[in-house]
RNA sequence: GCGCCCUUAGCUCAGUUGGAUAGAGCAACAGCCUUCUAAGCUGUGGGUCACAGGUUCGAAUCCUGUAGGGCGCGCCA
């Protein structure tokens, strides 16, 4: 998120991918190099890890022998999914009413049909025909316990997709400006774009975390005046803070106390070198580009300690003012000439936004409207220079030429404006075959006992990423920013980020997973202690897992993989956590079936086959919650403190 | 004025990409517990999915319009 300090945004998940998983071709338009998807091949194995991919084929095999001429398009909306009433059975399925209109039957009489066929499928225990031609499926509780011995053998990767296909996907997000530390907008787009890298990492795409570094233009100009007044300071220089900001150039903009050392710093290495005898202004000619470099190193070393404490490191970091060095902007507006999207003209005024200032002026445009935006968009300010615009081309380019099929921006709210412009341009330099998405994030409000928060004591102006790190810890801070939608706002409250209550998501599922470690501590004081790993426990019998709350566990596990799919494809990662919640839920909710009643507890000493059984449950439920927070880069705790 | 996004329970928010009777947490109400399987548990009430049309077997979800809110709108990034 380039240039000011907005931080909100909204999200705009218009995914073509993931329409059409597999048993088809893909949409039109993104076909570039896409490998055949591998997967599917083995989903009628023992053990399937995704208990709903496995079933789908069950469906569609069915639904194969029912109409044996089922155009692939038909098969490719086939869905299934848990049924939300219980009374339904466990899942349900579409297929007879997306296929009747091409069947020319109506869905009731292909529903049962698939009924027929369906009952006798292995793991099906009941299959019924309801509603307007919905199939559910009851299955037997065998099937659902399956998925335990899968997951503890999968381990954290249980869940891991195939959606992806290797696809080569680059998601650049935080790039702040070096001006200042990282503060609570950047944190929001460090912590969505983060763990949206991981989720996609997980569904089988082959991500690159990457980072812009806005090191050109006028904002570090001002930056290095900045930090020059504070060398002056350092040095003793006489000057007011009033006298010198009325001899900079648009004034003095940062005034936050995080330069004082860089201007330190500056005169142990330059002494008075940099100004004029009486310790007064030099010429800029003298100073300016040592000063700024120096700053924009200093400040870039700062975000970096920012992210590293975040828990965020990006793979690539790409600086814009080494783009403009090495004359890759200028290279790519000649492209764009020789293509015959570039022109000299006179943009229309915009209406009604002051105009007082407005005179017709020609300027150098880029056809974007040749490419679905509304106006064309300038690429040279008056000076000569490249506007933004301009040298963010040229970083696309310069991505697209690194060979990714696909390209994410995590951006604040602030600049869904300009989102419209830069899908035009990676259009036209990609001949529509790399596809973008913004992931526009809101901006956040934090909040203490029922006040906002707003100013740092070490920036001034708003709230530092290392306040809140200091007040409530990474982990917390990570897990909280995922527990919106991106695109709608948030308020940060840290009262109840801290508290110890259900209704804080934190510790609700940091202490759903401690729960299960203390239980499997616990067991493993009991029984010998090779016999209750995650390893020895996949191979327990497991026909005692019968109560209902227990199944509600292992239901809300089979949901995993198929959770990771469409928050991936929607790129939504706030799905995880929301997930993880419910997971918490039904966990809390069986553990406390043993508070009042001590023969419902985990551990009975007297029944080692049942208590296996159900260490066998507590322990791939620990490993879902692991894997779910891996995807969110929040470290899973052992015990509660 | 134009464009993009949003509007779901009193509050804060989900809603598996068009599926069946729209969910959760707070708050409210009614019980229970006073414990180290600690940092509460169980249950109840609560809705014209902003409003009006349309598309179809079926709409909170897609289309059009209206109202309200956010963001943006030529040499800022």
């Amino acid at each position: 998120m380039p240039g000011h300090d907005g931080n909100g945004g909204r999200c705009v998940p218009t995914d073509l991918w993931s329409a059409v998983p597999d048993a088809g071709g893909f949409p039109s338009g993104v076909t570039r190099h896409r490998p055949t998807p591998p997967f599917r091949a083995n989903t009628r194995a023992m053990n399937p890890t995704d208990l709903y991919a496995h079933l789908r084929q069950t469906v569609l095999d069915a639904l194969a022998a029912t109409i044996p001429d089922l155009p692939p398009q038909v098969a490719a909306r086939v869905e299934i999914s848990p049924a939300k009433d219980p009374a339904h059975g466990d899942m349900a399925t579409n297929a007879a009413m997306v296929s009747a209109k091409a069947a020319r039957q109506p869905p009731a009489k292909i529903a049962a049909a698939l009924v027929q066929h369906l009952k006798a499928a292995p793991g099906i225990a009941a299959a019924e025909a309801a509603g307007p031609g919905f199939v559910n499926l009851r299955l037997k509780p065998d099937a659902f316990r399956a998925l335990l011995p899968a997951i503890l053998t999968a381990g954290e990767s249980y869940g891991d997709g195939t959606t992806g296909a290797g696809t080569k996907i680059n998601i650049e997000y935080v790039s702040a400006n070096p001006t200042g530390p990282m503060h609570i907008g950047h944190c929001r787009g460090a912590v969505v774009g983060d763990a949206l890298a991981n989720l996609l990492a997980k569904a089988g795409y082959a991500v690159t975390k990457e980072y812009y570094i806005n090191d050109a233009g006028a904002q570090v100009t001002a930056l290095a005046w900045a930090a020059y007044w504070r060398y002056l300071q350092a040095i003793g220089s006489p000057m007011t803070e009033a006298e010198f900001s009325d001899e900079v150039p648009g004034g003095l903009q940062y005034r936050g106390e995080y330069l004082i050392d860089v201007g330190k710093a500056l005169a142990h290495k330059y002494q008075a070198s940099f100004a004029t005898p009486d310790l007064g202004i030099a010429s800029p000619e003298l100073w300016l580009d040592t000063v700024r470099d120096f700053t924009i190193d200093a400040m870039m070393a700062e975000i970096r300690e920012d992210l590293r404490l975040l828990g965020v490191r990006q793979d690539v970091f790409s600086s814009e003012r080494n783009l403009v060095a090495t004359g890759a902007a200028d290279a790519v507006i000649e492209k764009l000439h020789a293509d015959g999207l570039i022109y000299e003209g006179i943009l229309d005024p915009p209406k009604g936004k002051a105009p007082e200032d407005w005179e017709p002026r020609p300027q150098t445009l880029f056809r974007s409207t040749g490419f679905g935006d509304d106006v064309d968009r300038p690429l040279r300010k008056s000076d000569g220079s490249n506007t933004y615009f301009a040298n963010d081309i040229a970083y696309h380019a310069d991505k697209i030429a690194r060979g990714y099929d696909a390209l994410i921006d995590v951006l604040g709210a602030d600049h869904g404006g300009y989102v419209a412009r830069m899908r035009a341009a990676v259009r036209a330099l990609s001949q529509d075959a790399v596809r973008f998405d913004a992931v526009l994030c809101q901006i956040v409000h934090i909040v203490k006992g029922g006040e906002p928060v707003r100013m740092s004591k070490r920036a001034g102006s708003y709230v530092t990423l290392r306040d809140l790190l200091d007040e409530v810890g990474k982990d917390a801070v990570r897990f909280t920013m995922l527990t919106r939608k991106a695109d709608a706002q948030m308020e940060f409250d840290l009262d109840v980020v801290l508290a110890t209550t259900r209704d804080n998501p934190v510790f609700y599922v940091q202490y759903a997973h401690a729960r299960c470690r203390s239980v499997l501590r616990a067991a493993a004081e009991m029984f010998a202690a090779d016999t209750v790993t995650d390893q020895a426990l996949a191979g327990v019998p497991l026909d005692t897992l019968d109560s209902e709350p227990e199944l509600t566990v292992i239901r809300r596990l089979a949901l995993w993989p198929r959770t990771v799919e469409s928050a991936a494809s929607a790129r939504e990662p706030h799905r995880i956590a929301f997930f993880l919640y419910d997971l918490a839920s039904d966990f809390h909710m069986l553990w406390n079936r043993g508070k009042d009643d001590t023969t419902l507890r985990f551990l009975q000493a007297d029944q080692p086959v049942a208590t296996r059984a159900r260490l066998a449950l507590v322990a791939a439920t620990a490993v879902v919650i692991r894997s779910g927070l891996a995807v969110m880069g929040v470290q899973p705790v052992e015990e509660m403190r």
